[in-house]
RNA sequence: GCCCCCAUCGUCUAGCGGCCCAGGACGUGGCCCUCUCAAGGCCAAAACAAGGAUUCGAAUUCCUUUGGGGGCACCA
């Protein structure tokens, strides 16, 4: 498909209406991955017309949602660009210069039925076990009329005049030929009464205007793509190729997440809102790999994707138009898989917030040496607080219980510690490469097991069953520290 | 109720008429490595929704059924 390799101009087009959640972070995603992929342009219009829906503070939010993605626009607010405005709420008089050109050419009509007869005719319309449309009142009225009723300040509004007979064929990229019969089109309206233009005028018309090429946008608006498909021809222009991705489906697959499961779903540790992920734990680049992964794929094999690499690969045929359920285990092993792959330093700076949240005062060099015996070991950054805490506290908290292991008696354990004190007191700097094999020796000779030694060390030492590797451990605590909390464990014995 | 879309292991998916008694990944189980936990390596179990049709040959094309999803606003 040829269109690939051309320029593309995509928009993310959401409203502000409420948090930012996986599916605007994927279209937004691919939309960025389109324009750059073909050299083109990744815009981003904020569809604003609804003022009762408003949230304020979701613009903002989307912002800096694309920004920690790491998906930057090209055009849109705060930035500008030729063929602004971009937020829709500052173009209303051009939907209406539009509207009133659809009107003249006969492809739309003025329409004063109330919203309470329209309601009533709904009404009536169920209970008949008729699809809810409008009734055409007003389709076909006199241009005498309606100059009276507007003189008269009757309130209207402008209604596209939809085909009544024949069928409708408009074509998605990733689903062919779709044909709807045209007497199932209803005559939706396009400017509202107070002026106000919907999103079929108003998105038709700023995707024409700012030269958009490819409209990707969830699935949720095909049932009203044969309606936009004829407001472009209406209006006589190229349609752009149309995308309709599917929705994400809860992690059981089993229907859409609703707004109160979203909510819940914190409580886990994860979320659906772009906002939260940061705060749990993931690193942008693996939120990108596995969601741009939830309805495409490069080939049998490649799974691990920075966002460079996806720019490189993505393409439009690879698209996938069956709904996907949101599985949050895979999440887990990208972002262990991109914390693996950060550098030292890297991944210092990025654990450093959430020791700090926990009201340690983590030193740099410290979090750089810890860093890499970190990198394996974690599933999401917060988790390094768990795992290293010990590192930046004066002395470590556990219970006798503890560190006697299971089939040694207190005594063999203070033995155990003793030497261990004698040994590690008899190297100048604590170093693994030195106190290992002095430490192995010890074990061979002692006839305990490696595993009986190192676990009381290691609860000596950390105060956790659970740590990073023992000498490479005590290595970073440094001699002094590690020698006195054998000495405090030795203590406890007594 | 009506309209539209979708359908391969539990999940994400590869597959675009013979390369497939279906490949990869997550997860699960086992083994190896091992100072704990991980990471890593190896192995295993696990799917073409059902029924027709076309074809020498179908997971791949067509039809029906079933299941799932979306939509039917002076919201987007």
């Amino acid at each position: 498909m040829n269109q690939e390799f051309t320029p593309a101009r995509v928009r993310f087009a959401p409203s502000p209406t409420g948090h930012m959640h996986l599916g605007s972070a994927r279209t937004a995603l691919y939309d960025y991955l389109l324009a750059h992929k073909t050299g083109g342009q990744f815009i981003l219009r904020i569809e604003d017309t609804d003022v009762k829906r408003y949230m304020p503070g979701a613009e903002e939010e989307l912002i800096n949602g694309l920004k920690w993605l790491g998906i930057d626009y090209d055009e849109g607010p705060g930035k500008g660009g030729p063929y602004g405005p971009y937020r829709q709420s500052e173009r209303k008089e051009i939907y209406l210069e539009y509207g009133k050109k659809l009107v003249e050419s006969g492809n739309a009509y003025y329409c004063f039925c109330t919203p309470e007869r329209l309601s009533r005719v709904r009404e009536e319309q169920q209970k008949r076990k008729e699809p809810p449309h409008y009734d055409g009142t007003c389709r076909n009225l006199s241009r005498e009329e309606i100059e009276a009723r507007i003189k008269n300040g009757e309130k209207y509004v402008v209604r596209f005049k939809a085909p009544r007979e024949g069928t409708t064929t408009v074509t998605d990229l990733l689903r062919g030929e779709i044909t709807v019969e045209n007497r199932t089109l209803d005559d939706s309206i396009l400017i509202k009464s107070d002026g106000w233009a919907l999103y079929h005028l108003a998105a038709m018309v700023d995707d024409y205007l700012m030269k958009i090429t490819h409209v990707i946008r969830g699935s949720e608006w095909l049932p009203s793509l044969p309606l936009h498909s004829l407001i472009c021809r209406a209006f006589g222009w190229r349609e752009p190729v149309w995308i309709h991705l599917s929705v994400f489906l809860k992690p059981s697959g089993k229907g859409k997440m609703s707004k109160r499961e979203s909510a819940d779903l914190i409580k886990d540790g994860h979320s659906i809102f772009i906002k939260d992920f940061a705060d749990l734990g993931y690193v942008p680049e693996a939120v990108v790999n596995w969601v741009a992964l939830m309805g495409w794929s490069y080939d049998d094999h490649t799974e691990f994707f920075t966002l460079d690499d996806l720019v490189q690969k993505f393409d439009l045929n690879h698209l996938n138009p069956s709904p996907a359920a949101i599985n949050f285990t895979k999440l887990d092993h990208f972002n262990g898989l991109h914390i693996r792959n950060l550098s030292d330093e890297d991944l210092a700076g990025r654990i450093r917030p959430f020791f700090e949240a926990k009201g340690y005062q983590p030193d740099h060099q410290i979090l750089l040496k810890i860093a890499p015996i970190l990198k394996e070991r974690l599933a999401t950054l917060d988790d390094s607080v768990e795992l290293a805490g010990f590192f930046f506290e004066k002395d470590v908290k556990y219970s006798t219980e503890e560190l006697i292991p299971k089939g040694l008696t207190k005594e063999q354990t203070a033995v155990i510690l003793k030497e261990s004190l004698k040994i590690l007191s008899s190297v100048p700097v604590l170093t693994k490469e030195k106190d290992e094999p002095l430490m192995r020796e010890f074990v061979e000779k002692s006839g305990f097991s490696a595993g009986q030694v190192f676990g009381i060390l290691r609860i000596a030492v950390t105060g956790q069953r659970v740590s990073p590797p023992l000498f490479e451990s005590m290595e970073i605590i440094g001699k002094d520290k590690v020698l006195e909390r054998i000495d405090a464990a030795i203590k406890i014995l007594d």
